[in-house]
DNA sequence: TACCCTTTGAAGGTC
DNA sequence: GACCTTCAAAGGGTA
């Protein structure tokens, strides 16, 4: 949980506590104990009691909406009513390209402080996309991979009141949170890896994220009036794809395309902390970086977030969490599994030949069998993490390849403190173990990756293993 | 055209 | 409970 830096503990101190932000009520406390400030906490809380409250009033509603058989696309025409009511403000307020937006009155109770979406703004999308459209009445009434009561489960106002609890984030609470996102004062950002501190905003360049916006935000030909396909409902080709997302009821003009193709939506993942970070940042890194592969730009967006304070990152794990919570309440038969093969077999074929190669290193059980136990190192016994990887007998240590800024966190360029600001760090979504993701490592270069994945026979878990190194 | 790369976090499955 | 796998975003790179 965020923890101010206080006197005598800076970023690198060692008076970390663990805070699980898995845990609510645990979090609320800390957050009470450690994390903000009193005005924060005041209004942290109440945002949070307007969730358990609007948990209990969206079941309660979606109750009474199986009691009433009231048909969505009734429901429907209230949100686009809605949406149409709500838009300009919407577009006046809303900082494009980012997936949080700031909500008009009918949402926000207190339009005073900069409210903030918590909802995942995908491209092209209008900004009201983060509330209506987590709906499925803009789809099939009925998906077949969702329950029957699913038409029940699109927002409607009482939920949306509710919801806005959601966003309703607290002016101090978010001060540090960049104009995109609503919050109102300057994050403090590390030097770039470029080396150099840039303003946010006005210096924003055209970044992909934000014109590709600003486009659905003129509604081209085609698009809904009210531009809501929704963040977390992608088409099946994986593609944004504005038909998919539109009512038919409004653009009867692309009713030939849905219905000749009736396509099965996909229920987006929420995005996790990270996750909505990045969304935040890669403009910025872009436009200080002048980097466009995606890769370079995360491993710096990587630094970054664990560069950032506690408080920092406690903004995005708390929007994050109320994603979730959005999320589920939205599609509550949703698993994040029912998305498992929609991106093809990438890496478990690969590992699954590497597995197979002979030569390549494997774990103690692999390496020695069942019947050599006593040849496992320790962990693995205990079914744990193998840690003759980190013994360099297999594998060299991964080094980066060259001494550039993005191969090393560490870079003085960078801005980045050597470690996490808490590392050792104990096991919370602010800080992570070490084990996973400490820098000490450096980010993978691709040497680095090669190296890794030959010892690990994954790619992915390498990440968790070398790290630590 | 489809997948890779790269990051962290969450979820679900396995052992 | 630890570990592993997959996916979420993004867009240039690659086969």
């Amino acid at each position: 949980m965020p923890q101010l830096s206080s006197g005598g503990g800076d970023d690198q101190g060692a008076n970390d506590e663990m805070i699980s932000f898995k845990d609510e009520g645990e979090q609320d406390e800390k957050i009470q104990e450690n994390a903000f400030t009193e005005r924060d906490l005041a209004d942290l809380k109440s945002s949070l009691v307007n969730e358990s409250e609007t948990s209990s009033n969206a079941t309660a509603v979606r109750r009474g909406q199986q009691n009433e058989h009231r048909g969505y696309q009734e429901k429907h025409r209230e949100h686009l009513d809605m949406s149409k009511h709500q838009d300009g403000g919407m577009y006046k307020t809303a900082y494009p390209g980012y997936p949080f937006l700031m909500l008009p009155d009918p949402y926000i109770p207190n339009r005073s402080s900069n409210k903030v979406s918590v909802v995942q703004q995908s491209h092209g999308m209008h900004p009201l996309t983060s509330l209506l459209p987590y709906s499925n009445d803009h789809f099939n009434p009925s998906p077949p991979h969702l329950p029957t009561d699913m038409s029940q489960k699109g927002v409607h106002r009482p939920q949306s009141q509710d919801i806005s609890g959601f966003y309703s984030l607290p002016p101090g609470g978010v001060g540090q949170m960049p104009p995109s996102m609503g919050w109102q004062s300057q994050p403090v950002y590390p030097l770039s890896s470029c080396g150099f501190r840039q303003p946010y905003s006005s210096s924003l360049p055209n970044s992909s994220s934000y014109p590709r916006f600003s486009h659905s935000l003129m509604l081209g030909p085609g698009l809904h009036p009210t531009g809501i396909p929704h963040p977390a409902i992608m088409p099946p080709s994986g593609k944004l794809d504005h038909h998919d997302h539109y009512d038919r009821n409004i653009k009867p003009h692309q009713e030939p395309k849905r219905e000749k193709e009736p396509k099965k939506p996909v229920i987006k993942k929420p995005l996790n902390a990270f996750m909505l970070y990045m969304k935040e940042m890669r403009a910025k890194v872009i436009a200080e970086c002048t980097l466009k592969e995606s890769a370079a730009i995360n491993q710096i967006l990587g630094r970054r977030w664990h560069a950032l304070t506690r408080e920092e990152q406690a903004k995005y794990y708390e929007l994050a969490r109320k994603e979730r919570q959005l999320h589920m309440q939205l599609y509550p038969s949703w698993s994040a599994r029912d998305n498992y093969g929609k991106k093809k077999r990438r890496k478990r074929e690969k590992q699954q030949d590497s597995s197979a190669d002979p030569g390549s290193p494997k774990k103690c059980r692999a390496r020695f069998g069942l019947n050599q136990q006593t040849d496992w190192c320790g962990p693995c016994r205990r079914k744990k993490k193998c840690i003759r990887y980190l013994q360099g007998g297999w594998c060299t240590s991964p080094t980066s390849s060259d001494g550039s800024a993005i191969d090393s966190p560490l870079s003085p360029v960078d801005g980045v403190p050597p470690q996490h600001p808490s590392s050792p760090l104990p096991a919370s979504p602010l800080h992570p173990q070490p084990s996973k993701h400490t820098p000490l490592i450096l980010s993978k270069s691709k040497t680095t990756e090669l190296s890794f994945k030959g010892a690990n026979e994954s790619g992915r878990g390498s990440r968790m293993t070398f790290t630590s190194i």
